[in-house]
DNA sequence: CCGAGAGCTATCGTATACGGAACGCGAAAC
DNA sequence: GTTTCGCGTTCCGTATACGATAGCTCTCGG
């Protein structure tokens, strides 16, 4: 838990940064579910006053990415099989919604999502975290569509919260580049359509389908945390 | 903006104290949209020191609430058009995909529900006040009865912003008593159908139908601030 | 009379200091 | 051997101190 980066003191908030460097560690595994979080720690480590850490590690609690333990530090929680349907659960809600929405809005409401899918696919998806980001960046583009600022919030809490602990500890699993593509090129036909009640089924369908196939599968290797829908 | 009741110090966590005394305060219309919260003003009323102060102007940060203002502390925002138009947007998405939820558990599901209505309903509806916390729970409940996490917090933070803004700022005009519970119960058995096209249809049409019914009333009195649908 | 620049003030973010509560461990009692 | 009680350590929340900067005001030159 050592090599967490140093701190660029050039920036005006010093807590944003420590904030970017514990999600980075989160991101990279260097920080994993379990671990506690220790604020004089953290501080020295990253050459701080424990201020600035306690704002992140505050902001950190509030997206439920962590969690205080009494007088022992944070612990940074780990997600549960109620979590990931809930998390699920929540995709459903704001991205099906934000499909629907969008199919109201017409034919020209998609050309972002077009651009989003296109330059998240120009280069070849070759590892799990670049999967993993164009899938993010091409849903979040559906979403920021609706210009509904509040569900944009929502996507980026459950996206940020997910990221934490299903992104990058073996629990997703990443789909061949053409496939991709094709899978959210039907997509966005479906909501092209127009037909709000289609398009939210077709996002329903997709998201299920993402579940099915990669997290479903990455827990399918630890029997305790199995996913059951 | 004196009148800020004092705090309470038997509590071990400060800062949440002071934040519940600013929610309080934006509740109550002692704290308005626009007026400029300013730390060392705050802890010297509160006679705490700053940093349980900054802890809850953070929370409310995070919340949307407040926004910071360059050096000149934060401001706590308004609701534009957009806003309300996006609050009530992410309402569908949140409280539609729990209708439609519940509607696919059974029937058992509502018993809860059924319990909000009657026990939010149990004395008459008096004040603006009274009838905006019994649609809360109501409403609240429906979400609960879901048992997702995440929808929960995220009706929360619709319902906690809206609070500050729309509750008690003349915004919100209340129904009578019985036009209430026929409503509500009306809602209630659209969703016992056990459809979840159904039930989310209905969920959507009834925050449509008090969108019209009381906020748009409401903002009909100020033109500039009217809301379009 | 008005605009630009300097200096001042207000206010924040960060650093440091302090006191107290929870947890763990060891000793004593049963 | 086991359980309970007390003490020390750890770690946090809160208080206070310090330095930086955005925005305001006041003055001076055009």
């Amino acid at each position: 838990m050592t090599a967490i980066q140093r701190i660029d003191r050039s920036h005006s908030r010093l807590a944003g940064e420590v904030y970017d460097r514990l999600v980075e560690a989160l991101v990279q595994g260097t920080v994993n579910p379990g671990d506690r979080l220790i604020q004089d720690r953290l501080a020295e480590e990253l050459d701080v006053s424990r201020t600035p850490v306690r704002d992140a590690l505050l902001r950190l609690k509030e997206e439920g990415v962590v969690e205080p333990s009494g007088r022992r530090g944070y612990v940074v929680r780990s997600l549960s099989d109620s979590d990931v349907r809930d998390l699920y659960g929540a995709r459903d809600a704001v991205e099906g919604h934000a499909a629907a929405i969008v199919a109201e809005l017409g034919p020209n409401a998609l050309e972002e999502v077009r651009a989003a899918l296109a330059g998240a696919t120009s280069r070849k998806l070759r590892s799990t975290r670049e999967s993993f980001e164009a899938n993010r960046s091409v849903h979040r583009s559906i979403v920021q569509a609706t210009g509904n600022s509040y569900l944009l919030n929502f996507f980026d809490a459950i996206w940020g919260r997910a990221i934490s602990a299903l992104a990058y500890h073996d629990f997703y699993v990443h789909s061949p580049h053409d496939a991709f593509v094709a899978e959210h090129e039907a997509l966005i036909e479906d909501i092209a359509a127009g037909d709000p009640v289609r398009a939210r089924h077709a996002m329903i369908e997709h998201i299920a389908w993402g579940l099915e196939r990669t997290v479903k599968a990455a827990f399918a290797w630890k029997p305790d945390t199995w996913y059951r829908m």
